[in-house]
DNA sequence: GTTTCAATTTTTGCATACAAAATATAATTG
DNA sequence: CAATTATATTTTGTATGCAAAAATTGAAAC
């Protein structure tokens, strides 16, 4: 156990930094809105402020922060247009990423496709949902890599990050949950046969669904905080990041 | 009409950078595999290795530079399979482009782009081949922007300028000039009739045309590069940025 | 009590300084 | 002369310092 005494060359800081800041903010650790302040970030992160604003301006590119000029930078907030918009290039995204896959993927990672299914059925038997959703990532992630195409897995990547906060939240009901499931019955059924029209329909109708909730869900949040925003009392104050 | 006499606060030092940087590679002025060396750089664009050294972490987020750990970065260097993959990523976000432009475009936008194919119509008249690379640009884009959302248009601007590199120089001969002119022809067609699907046909067609020149001449430009290579004197170095 | 304006503090943006890593150059040895 | 090692130089990566812009606070006027 004592391999790699001399270690790895340690990843630069700004690569560090970066995946930290990914994950704060895909897991809503900063919330959407809050703004990031370098001083209070750097000190938390334990890094100089250098590293961190080249974190930051990587996250902008990717789209996970907006830029204000002279006013620093703030984790992305969607509108309800910007959480359609994004949901309508991933499921172009994801209905590719079905159509290749089917033509492309290897017994072997149909194989492990399928496996990871049944982990998920057992996660909704349980009613483990915190499982369940790490294993859907994982398949979707699967079936992403079976379409052998880089650009296509690094986009989707991007594009699926600025969603992953939202959907984190998202607690669905039973029967949406039961569909879902059964949606990725179909998936298995699809790439199994190598069908990747079905693929890409039962994919596409998925994503829908899961926007559907999203939006749902949206709504409701949006609302109370109307209402919250009419008692005075607590007041919607812009939030402070507190990773 | 005095408003604004103070005038617009000139874009921020690493924003303005960032764009030309992006000029830069787009353009093949740093070409491709070429080493960014910040102090040169710096000296040049004649600002800190600050606000360069974030342009370049952006550039890299969007694929256009390449980060080597404690090397630097590079301008990224496609090889075919980059290429094919990345022609098949723009293939399905610009078919997804029109089928969305066909549902959305309004009478307005489609007048501008008739106008604009005229313009094409000249410009390959004349053999006129920058005007018409800038009109065929300026097309694409007007379908993009009447598909009427916003992540598709980031999203497709960013997997574009990988490519426009490697397009910039391909000078593709008669017959397939007029081909592409003919398919935009098509577009058009299935532009008024609103047929999302033919559009996306067409499009899609014309980017796998697209990709076969420039692969094509990637290619010829390889085998080039070979036989230089096996002359001595002529070494292959590590090409040095000239911006 | 609210609004307006000035002064203070904080925060961002950029430049510079310094340390560590990588590269290039020189020197040494076989 | 080739190969290898030692040394010097360059280049990258991070921290710090400083100026300009924004936010905050407090005082004055209404």
């Amino acid at each position: 156990m004592t391999a790699q005494i001399i270690s790895i060359p340690r990843a630069a800081l700004h690569e560090q930094v970066t995946y930290r800041l990914r994950e704060l903010l895909v897991e809503g650790a900063i919330a959407p809105g809050a703004k990031l302040n370098e001083r209070e970030l750097a000190l938390q992160l334990n890094v100089s402020r250098t590293p961190l604003r080249e974190a930051i301006k990587m996250l902008a590119a990717e789209g996970l922060v907006e830029l204000l000029p002279n006013r620093g930078a703030v984790a992305v907030s969607l509108s309800e247009q910007d959480v359609r918009n994004t949901f309508e290039v991933m499921a172009g995204l994801e209905g590719m990423s079905g159509e290749l896959a089917a033509q492309r993927i290897s017994e072997a990672q149909l194989t492990e496709i399928k496996a990871l299914h049944f982990e998920m059925l057992a996660a909704h038997a349980r009613r483990d949902l915190s499982t369940y959703y790490r294993i859907n990532a994982q398949i979707h992630r699967a079936i992403n890599t079976a379409a052998s195409n880089d650009v296509l897995t690094t986009t989707y990547s991007q594009v699926n990050a600025r969603l992953q906060a939202l959907r984190f939240r998202s607690n669905q009901d039973e029967a949406k949950w039961s569909r879902a499931v059964a949606e990725h019955g179909q998936m298995i059924d699809a790439l199994s046969k190598r069908d990747g029209a079905a693929l890409k329909a039962v994919l596409v109708q998925h994503l829908q669904h899961k926007r559907d909730v999203v939006i749902e869900q949206l709504r409701t949040e949006t609302s109370l905080k109307a209402s919250l925003k009419a008692s005075p009392n607590t007041a919607n104050k812009i939030e402070k990041v507190s990773a």
